[in-house]
DNA sequence: TGGCAGTAGAATGTGCACATTATGGCCGTA
DNA sequence: TACGGCCATAATGTGCACATTCTACTGCCA
């Protein structure tokens, strides 16, 4: 299955292995995972047209170095889909809705006393998506699933080790108690609050010095030869 | 270049020259346009990845017969999207914006007077995708024009040879009245009426007998040959 | 006559070899 | 010494041939 392959490189990506910029060459790619080069072509293809990676014709692909302006713009696309997730889901919604809920900011609680970043991690994120499939929506479940994807990317690569604490779990319990009350106003006004604080603290990120853009700028001007 | 053969095959489909049901075999694919089987295979896979066709594995793949569930479901996520555009239109624009605005609705009635039905069918979509223009958001005029083409693609496959009058272009002048007066209350209800008057005309026409689909229920029953 | 196994044909999936193009080093010249 | 053109090398793009899988027809058997 070429799966395998699509999968190894995006969980690479996740785990902040391959910096912007770094390229994605199918030889080597193909050496490394030990498959063969169209295995890692249709991989490689499948991910630019996602939106993962960037190819330029006849040059190869690239980890992309999403900018803060593109950051922002797939935020404000979210807190459009979301406050209206969550208005609607005041407006209506099944008793195993509020069970979800219910246990999902558990399980947050229970991550932050643990203190396991890693799985707030991975719960911060499926919190979001948990109110889009409440919603009953396929299509929608699917697209922010991709827009959560990619919002996350450009955290995992400029800033993989240390896991964000989103400011999160407080923020989702205010969110489901809204929910759970249907006071739709107000749960709108937490989500986007809650998005826009996200953002911002994403935006904090951008400014240490990512060495991979300077050695962008000096390719071609000083005498470095790159390490791949 | 194999962009051509992309939008051949997208353009059949829009058309109307491509039933749902019908299967796109690559050689016959690649014998009619004139290209190489590898041609026609890579804008299947994209084609496929990007929700316009639909893949078996190692059975090929089909024209998609979208059901009125997944076009509600579309048309559901543009009204969230496309409420929060006008909203956010109302709280500000630029003059330009209310320039392109007007011209847009000029061209529409243009269209009507002149009984243009092709024309007036591309503006209409086009007045969707111009309000997401208007944000100055790239990634959600990317998303939305998506969303577009899948909501009228059903649309396009089931009644194409008849261009929908769409009760459009009064509802976008409306719609537009409201946005230059800054009403936003308005202006998203209208979108929002609009929306729903869109998906509800588009659900009457299902019921009309669908003559693939009867192909594909006498397949293997009765002695008839499939013409592809 | 109805059902089922076997088989021939075609279509899809996969890997490989070649063509094309970009990159980096080398050399000649101003 | 610096600049410009040339060439070798490696990577990407493309087409082809083979392997695998599914479909459909044929013939056999109950």
């Amino acid at each position: 299955m070429d799966k395998a392959v699509y999968e190894a490189i995006r969980r690479a990506m996740l785990m902040g292995r391959l910096l912007p910029g770094t390229k994605l060459g199918e030889p080597a790619l193909a050496r490394v995972l030990k498959v063969s080069r169209e295995r890692v072509r249709k991989a490689l293809h499948r991910l630019v047209h996602e939106g993962w990676l960037e190819a330029v014709p006849n040059r190869g692909t690239f980890v992309p170095a999403l900018t803060i302006g593109e950051v922002r713009e797939i935020y404000d696309v979210r807190t459009m889909l979301e406050t209206a997730i969550v208005g609607r889901l005041c407006t209506g919604y099944g008793p195993p809705a509020a069970q979800r809920l219910k246990a999902h900011i558990n399980e947050e609680r229970l991550a932050v006393r643990n203190d396991d970043r890693g799985r707030l991690f991975g719960l911060s994120g499926e919190f979001h998506v948990l109110l889009a499939e409440l919603c009953g929506n396929e299509q929608l479940s699917k697209l922010l699933r991709g827009l959560l994807t990619r919002s996350t990317m450009h955290f995992s690569l400029s800033a993989p080790e240390r896991f964000h604490n989103c400011a999160g779990p407080h923020d989702h319990a205010d969110i489901v108690k809204a929910i759970l009350a249907r006071d739709a106003k107000k749960a709108a006004k937490l989500m986007l609050d809650h998005l826009l604080g996200l953002v911002e603290w994403q935006s904090a990120w951008q400014p240490p010095p990512n060495p991979v853009r300077l050695e962008e700028a000096f390719r071609g001007i000083a005498a470095v030869r790159r390490p791949a």
